[in-house]
DNA sequence: TGCGTTTCTCAGGAAAATCACAGGTTGCCG
DNA sequence: CGGCAACCTGTGATTTTCCTGAGAAACGCA
């Protein structure tokens, strides 16, 4: 298991029955991604969410356990807090690189930390999020990481596609039939976690859990809302792909159907 | 995690006699689920109900209790209410993790605790439903849980089908003859209690105490009314496919025989 | 700092779904 | 064939759910 750890991955996909591409390793076997923070319920939203990602997750809760659990589980990408109570985060960091040179990091940060340093960090192809933060933007994150990091091949799985529907998650371009259209960051957020998942009815509380930052505690039509700015810019004046599951929740297909 | 643990469940079906289709493990043994609850008529309503599904129960009055039993237990699923006497929520599901990883969990709340408490709880493929619910929901809701948590692999196991009939319970799509059919969520989850149970008759009382609340105090004529709206919707100008047996209750099949 | 953009709350209104009621219909039994 | 029980279904009141305009607050950027 351990000797056999393959370093790198490639951006190998296949579908699941949903319709849910996910990553996985030359060999087929999961994606590994260990989960650095103090706080422990942060590594166990982060485990939950990932875990669904079908990957295997670790974690440590503080920068030593980090790196003796780097050593032996050899993951593919970590996710990092920069404020660990026993050492500073680029210590970590450094501690880490010494065992995994080539592994991508995703740092989390908090929202009014110095960007410039973290900027500074991401150039060797690292990234961060602030916290607090999303589901769907630590995934997407990831996802970007760990495609990026092995071997660089199709560039096309960066783009989900749902009918004449396409979203560009690197470039976060989309548009509908030809036509580009503009979407905020949370308008983008909520359409990229529905085509991620097609034909298939959401909750409004998935998507919440899903789409806004963990802390947000505000009033659960947010959603509706979201949706309801989404079709203005998707479905105007065409054969609407968002649709209403009264009282179940919303899901995206393609118009046709 | 652990080696002995089985943990996975394959979304392997088998089709009983009687035409219900049910989940089992990979070994062909019934799938696990345990039930937390204090509330002793709750746990009994779901005990019964979900062994009726061919699932073997264990059930727990508090978060203790339910710890200790999982460890021992190991079920594949999890009934876990958010209001237990001795420990928060939340606390459980963490130690219930600790236990069993990757095990799906359905919460249990009351309807007006909603928004607070659920926050981040679907994000891990987790799901809830609110008191008072209805059997069906929970019996859906757990089959897919338990469906999506094993190997990942057959789309047609969300699509019941009845002769020209078909129902998909990701989508919420119903369709006869290709022909979409719009159902609103009671005629839909009538619908796929009835589906579920292909040639045998269901009498209205079964069927109130499956698709409708556990607390519902109405009329029992709701039923025959669903029925008929039903009927409106599916056998419309068609070969019906259901049936009344008077004095005995309704029942679906294809519209051929 | 100031201005445009984005996010979100609030609330009114529309639409849809649920259900009670009651009169009509059907099938069964003597 | 008559009568009764079981079942069907039209009507409309009530409740639930959803949609969206308006504006306040927060944010981002120059």
């Amino acid at each position: 298991m351990l000797s056999a750890a393959p370093t790198k991955v490639s951006a190998m996909t296949t579908t699941s029955p949903q319709g849910r591409t996910e990553l996985l390793r030359p060999d087929g076997s999961p994606v590994r991604v260990l989960v650095v923070d103090d706080e422990l319920s942060i590594t166990e939203l982060l485990s939950m969410a990932l875990r669904y990602e079908g990957w295997q997750i670790r974690s440590a809760g503080d920068g030593t356990g980090a790196v003796q659990t780097a050593r032996e589980f050899r993951p593919d990408a970590v996710v990092l807090d920069m404020m660990l109570p026993d050492m500073d985060g680029l210590t970590v960091l450094g501690r880490l690189r010494r065992e995994l040179p080539d592994v991508p990091v995703l740092f989390l940060t908090a929202k009014d930390a110095v960007e410039d340093r973290i900027a500074g960090l991401t150039a060797g192809g690292d990234d961060y999020v602030t916290k607090p933060f999303s589901l769907e933007e630590v995934v997407a994150r990831l996802r970007g990481l760990i495609r990026r990091s092995g071997a660089a091949d199709r560039r096309s799985e960066s783009v989900l596609v749902v009918g004449d529907l396409t979203l560009d998650e690197d470039s976060h371009e989309v548009s509908r039939g030809g036509d580009n259209i503009h979407l905020t960051a949370t308008e983008f957020e909520l359409l990229r976690f529905l085509m991620r998942n097609p034909r298939r009815v959401l909750s409004k509380a998935q998507i919440l859990d899903r789409v806004w930052s963990y802390d947000f505690g505000g009033q659960a039509n947010v959603v509706e809302l979201y949706i309801s700015y989404l079709r203005r810019k998707i479905d105007a004046g065409r054969e609407p792909m968002i649709h209403t599951r009264r009282g179940a929740g919303y899901l995206i297909k393609p118009a046709a159907s």
